[in-house]
DNA sequence: CGCGCTTTAGTTATAATATAACATCTTTGA
DNA sequence: TCAAAGATGTTATATTATAACTAAAGCGCG
């Protein structure tokens, strides 16, 4: 078994992601300014969980100005807030959503050793959760499942 | 419905984990220490997940000498290698197991009112979650899955 | 346009969480 | 009793995140 991404045109993925971005922010007057562009952009290099200081490299790198943490926080925030990206909490770090505009739940299958993360929608995980809570009389607000491990492409290089 | 931990005798709690931490210890050779029950006892004090600097605090208090963070990290660190003790991902904090001694995948219940936590052992979570795994050939070693919301107590109070 | 209001971004400082590196003490077992 | 391993102490610093205030940009309205 390979991986999803392991040969594919990875920018597709980002003008993809960008391009759904600005019609999501456009459709709900949300804006999407150069800075929280960029910062989209930025996250979107990769599959990979990117931190928020590894963002601020980055854009001292690419842009005029220097920016501080609070401007990349606030970015984030925005893009959090619109379902743009999801923040790992196991990680500290950040990763592009591949279906924002629509409410849902992520499953994160991150690996260990080449850190690609993957994004799964999976009705029986949903499903099993919804029913935990029920059982205990609990009302979810937010569920963070993160499985870490080693994606197919690792195990076989493992071998 | 009302909360697990509503009424109940705490002290029961606290005494328990530390004797059974005590017993696993013993059977695997690990060197449970005074300062590593002292912190167990600590994460104990409540069914809220607590930080490190909390339990750096209390050390403050209770104890002779000033500890500092890489002490009670190491310890922290201790407990969970012993499976006696979950770090939170999502609230940089830790928790007491309520059942140690047996590997797992807990499901922690976290509400955002009270704090408190509860560790679920749910077979249909872990069962969709191995599937999904099993879908995408990806071979986990850690699952964090936190899910946040208001418990039923809490709920009722907003009624 | 020109003025005020709201939102966004810049700036400075600091909080909160966690670890590296090395020194010292304690336990263990030969 | 002594050497090795393990645990803790100590100092410094890394990493992640936010508070609080200032300045600039965008927007609606007369
Ligand atoms: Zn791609
Ligand atoms: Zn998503
Ligand atoms: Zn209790
Ligand atoms: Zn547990």
């Amino acid at each position: 078994m390979t991986s999803v991404y392991q040969t594919h045109d990875h920018h597709h993925c980002i003008s993809e992601a960008l391009q759904e971005a600005r019609t999501l922010c456009q459709r709900s007057g949300a804006r999407l300014t150069h800075l929280r562009e960029k910062v989209l952009e930025l996250v979107w290099q990769s599959h990979r969980p990117i931190g928020a200081y590894d963002i601020l490299a980055e854009l001292a790198k690419q842009e005029e100005r220097v920016a501080q943490p609070p401007t990349v926080y606030r970015a984030l925030d925005f893009l959090m807030e619109q379902g743009l990206i999801h923040r790992l909490s196991s990680l500290n770090a950040f990763i592009g959503c591949p279906h924002p505009g629509k409410k849902h739940n992520g499953c994160f299958l991150i690996c260990q050793n080449c850190r690609v993360t993957q994004e799964i929608e999976h009705q029986a995980i949903n499903q099993s959760i919804a029913s935990c809570a029920t059982d205990q009389g609990f009302k979810i607000t937010d569920a963070a499942i993160e499985l870490t491990g080693l994606c197919s492409n690792c195990q076989e290089a493992q071998e």
